[in-house]
DNA sequence: GCGACTCTAACGCCGCGTCAATGTAA
DNA sequence: TTTACATTGACGCGGCGTTAGAGTCG
């Protein structure tokens, strides 16, 4: 995790360290522990603003189950998205695929043409 | 396309269609292939720096042959990068499937302690 | 007083979307 | 004149990388 990530996770209100009288920042347990679902949650696709409605929902007063149709709700759009992402990524690939075996036959059929030219 | 997007593609020196007197742009047969091809590199992953030099190879006197190696290198660099992706969104999919599924049970749950909770 | 660290503040990236202000064509 | 186009110019997004200038610790 780079500084500048941390740097922007507070920017964000998704994080909030505590400082030392120096200013210097200290995270504790927790702040690493949220770190980490931050970052889980950003590898799953979730933008900032979804994060943090997450954390509300997780830290408002223990009472977590009203925000779980909404998680839901949100998880499931972003499923969608990150299987409509798949599908480009895929067809990509195989087109890409496609174009570098093209462009080998090219520099195969040069080689060739470079060979026979020469005689 | 947008027009923001061709105002873009020009602006990065990717598109020169010809002005007219009064300034408006014109776009020929050449521009409409090429935005085409711009599309297709952008679809593929390329970045614009990507885009140029492939344009520079292919439109430099005809003589292309000698940008296909590098081309194959970069196309094949770009087809790792897809896979790395892809990889990150599977484990996106099924970790968020996961999620999804808990969260319902949890909710099933919930209604079930109400339920009984209520008697 | 030096080097290794920290801090804040700010710009840059990329592929555009989205205004605003102005000019031109029909 | 209105109206529907076109133009340039600028800011905004998101998740940081990177630099600059100043402070702080050992």
């Amino acid at each position: 995790v780079s500084l500048r990530s941390l740097r922007y996770y507070e920017e964000k209100g998704l994080l909030s360290p505590v400082r030392q009288e120096n200013g210097y920042r200290e995270y504790g347990e927790a702040d690493i522990e949220k770190i980490g679902l931050i970052r889980l949650y950003f590898s799953l696709g979730l933008s900032v603003k979804e994060i943090t409605d997450f954390f509300s929902c997780a830290f408002h007063d223990g009472t977590r189950l009203p925000c779980l149709p909404n998680a839901i709700e949100v998880g499931e759009k972003k499923l969608a998205g990150i299987r409509r992402q798949l599908d480009i990524l895929r067809r990509a690939e195989t087109q890409l695929e496609e174009y570098i075996a093209r462009w080998r036959g090219q520099l195969e059929y040069a080689a060739l043409e470079k060979e026979n030219g020469g005689e």
